[in-house]
DNA sequence: TCACACTATGCAAACGTTTGCGTTAAATTG
DNA sequence: CAATTTAACGCAAACGTTTGCATAGTGTGA
């Protein structure tokens, strides 16, 4: 860092002080059109460039925003952060990043390092690993607020962006029942995790309610809903003495290997099995049959998150002590449900 | 920002001064082993989070990291940040993220803000409008070391993190001459853009060298390629009164579109037609047949851009103007080119 | 002409941390 | 035992910006 211009070299030049050139600047009432011109013009011709770090300090606001996902290079995570980005920045707000990678002792080390960064707010994605929030409870005590997208903590009230998982499901399955399935199986995410949890509550609670039978056959647990996994779920479904004639997944991948697996069993899809994803992942719109899905609204998470967590940040006067905020998803019908 | 527990406050608690509590929270040899003990006890039980942001105006460092990239949902970019994000962690440096979305204007305004926002360093993907990197040149007098990767200026001299582009498409067009192939076609990016043009150009020599004519209308030219103009692409090639035996694509979606597109025209891959992307999407691994690819290595440029840009950072007595470090690629062979 | 209001600017303190140098007391040396 | 070193800590300034209050200068109305 080499010696940059201040406000105070400015000051010297123009022969006024440090305060009114700040004022100058910023566009004080008080100062006159004449001067806030020239201090402007020497600052231009100067190259002065403001400290925000100075100002940060002054001032007490850093006008950051630290995010923690599991992973950056997860596509719904990177559209988070897009949309994370996109709202802070025309709003000012700048945005740091950290990966937990899906680390419980890295993640309580980034609340820390968020801690002693002093930013201005928090947005966070829980890591898998993640059962206890108790280390983001230091953030209250500090006032600054913290917002928790997708992967949400149960064990204490926090501000939350969430879709409706359940319903989601609901509506997936019950397109599926619509398209005239009878049996419709379910590839099924790691159950401990509430989302997954959900879109399976979601997929039953739609067969209930149009009277078709829960077959546990028929339903495949998975532990992280790879595309591996969902070649072994494929599988398992072959074998089966009766194939099911509809299956909700609960990602895009598993569905896309479901796909594969069963073209190259030779089964027609849609015809002989529908196929419904989760998440609108691009590679959807590219596999044959493109894959009816869940829009699950990402960039809208994020967009959704940095704005609720700036309305935080700035209202002074709020009663509110959580908010929880569902975002409306979208069944994107295709090739892989379309019956005639 | 609550009232938070400040060195002073240690300090009065302790009847000490601020200067020792700083010291002996820094493990100086001056401070005896006793109180320094004292101290981080308080500092526990107080629950004392350090101010960085006054550190950091005290010591002219931020330990902070400023990126510019086009777009962070574009899953090369994602993977290349998560290199930045995790050689920086592992440094003690955080990474605040810019999106130019492709925008000049966007671009300067950037640079403009992380300029105020004494970044001790930034790593940089210039946007594709951007012909002049004259914005950037600030950082210079700044004293902030700069790395570009990928897509780097070529208007002046700056550290840079590339692939060949040119030797990986030598590579890529090799592959399928060995194969077997004699009439190979090449799915070109915008000719403006640097590594495309060395694309362009790899795939041209590796004719030459092996003595195979330069046939121009086996070479298509797009704007992005995007998965659209790939299909267009491989339409005219199927148009074409013989059909190329071997396709070069300077990227991974247009090399899928174009398997799609002749698959559904009844043309065999790669018994009639090999194909070879570029970059190693993930879709590369699930399409069929399995793409052949080259790894463009995105986690490892960003991990070499931040370790480049940290020794920049750190290393005060450097005579080195610029650097220019250049990354191994990897040919991956899969079904797509197998030619038995 | 005096009192007052208003305009435009300056003064000085404060934010929390770091660090060169000074100071004290104890330990060591000749 | 005096002189000197060493260990352990305090003092005070500095980083650049912001802001409440004071002040100087100008204009206005009675």
């Amino acid at each position: 860092m080499k010696n940059r211009i201040t406000l105070k070299d400015l000051a010297k030049d123009l022969n006024l002080s440090p305060s009114t050139i700040s004022r100058a600047l910023g566009n004080h009432p008080a100062i006159s059109d004449a001067t806030k011109k020239r201090v402007q013009k020497k600052a231009d011709t100067l190259g002065f460039t403001p400290n925000s770090i100075a100002s940060s300090f002054r001032m007490k606001k850093t006008r950051s925003l630290g995010i923690i996902v599991p992973r950056i290079d997860i596509h719904f995570h990177s559209l988070v952060i897009s949309g994370i980005e996109d709202y802070a920045y025309k709003n000012n707000y700048n945005v740091t990043i950290f990966q937990s990678k899906n680390s419980l002792k890295r993640e309580k080390e980034i609340t820390k390092i968020l801690q002693t960064r002093m930013v201005d707010g928090v947005i966070g994605c829980l890591s898998i690993e993640t059962k206890s929030c108790d280390h983001f409870k230091k953030f209250d005590k500090l006032g600054v607020p913290l917002v928790f997208y997708d992967r949400v903590p149960t064990d204490f009230d926090a501000n939350k962006i969430v879709i409706n998982d359940f319903e989601s499901a609901y509506t997936a399955t019950k397109h599926l029942i619509k398209s005239g399935c009878k049996r419709i199986g379910h590839i099924a995410g790691n159950q401990t995790t509430t989302i997954f949890n959900a879109r399976l509550e979601g997929y039953k609670a739609a067969l209930k309610k149009y009277k078709l039978p829960i077959d546990e056959a028929l339903i495949m647990h998975t532990n992280n809903l790879s595309y591996d996994e969902g070649v072994n779920c494929a599988k398992k479904y072959l074998a089966l003495p009766e194939l099911p004639d509809g299956i909700f997944c609960a990602n895009d991948y598993t569905a896309v290997s479901v796909i594969q697996v069963f073209r190259k069993g030779g089964i027609n899809i849609p015809q002989q099995v529908a196929i419904v994803g989760f998440s609108n992942y691009p590679i959807s719109r590219i596999i044959e049959p493109n894959l009816t899905t869940i829009n699950d609204r990402a960039f809208q998470m994020g967009e959704a998150s940095t704005k609720l967590l700036i309305r935080k940040i700035e209202d002074d006067n709020d009663i509110i002590d959580s908010e929880i905020i569902t975002l409306k998803t979208e069944l994107i019908i295709r090739e892989s449900s379309k019956l005639n």
